[in-house]
DNA sequence: CTCTTGCGTAACCATTGAGTTACCTATTGT
DNA sequence: ACAATAGGTAACTCAATGGTTACGCAAGAG
């Protein structure tokens, strides 16, 4: 089942978490590590990482005091499909859109 | 450059743009043809277009009093472009990203 | 046991965003 | 010229969002 994780497209939304996302990829992170390379505060980046986590573009693992996130890329070949139906018209390269320009535009 | 065109991921982020894109992707259409179809009003449609536009997500093109809008897919590359330094990691099924957790929690 | 550290959460504030209704302009048809 | 139609824009409301500070609690460290 699919539930109600369209909200990657949310989730990616933000600029700060994208970049957390990017991190990321470079292994999982404590929060204070997250947060000591933004200059926003670090509950302002606990709160990013909770969006990130229900969408369940990270994963959280509790290690004594400290909480990995991890980064965990699956919900992105949603948006992956989503672009699919839209990577043929860049493949196409636009003619077929210049075509429909023109049967439509019929001048009489 | 790339200007600041990275309003893409915001402007991709509401459901009923999405919806938009999705129908354009049967040729142009007018305001109103666009607006019948959703259950918000026509003002809710232009400002949606309006912010697909500055994304350039769609082109528009007056013609007589209709104004017709169309896909451009081409904004959604740098999408793409953005998927890729993640694509690795689901072609790469993970075990990178296990390892990594292996390496950094290393136990005296 | 006590102090410190890591982090989540609550409470609050400012900004943004999506939606509405009302209005105005431009173009077409009679 | 005038009525009707297409659609943008202004003004406003309300909810969601991103940020902050203050606080609380669990898990080492001494």
């Amino acid at each position: 089942m699919v539930t109600q994780e369209s909200n990657v497209f949310q989730a990616i939304a933000d600029p700060t978490r994208r970049a957390i996302l990017d991190r990321l990829r470079g292994g999982g992170q404590a929060v204070n590590e997250i947060a000591g390379r933004f200059d926003v505060s670090r509950p302002a980046i606990s709160k990013h990482l909770r969006v990130l986590h229900e969408a369940r573009l990270v994963t959280e693992e509790r290690d004594g005091r400290n909480r990995i996130y991890r980064l965990n890329p699956e919900p992105l070949r949603e948006l992956d499909r989503w672009l699919d139906d839209y990577r043929r018209f860049w493949t196409l390269n636009l003619l077929n859109l210049k075509k429909h320009v023109e049967s439509k535009g019929k001048k009489p």
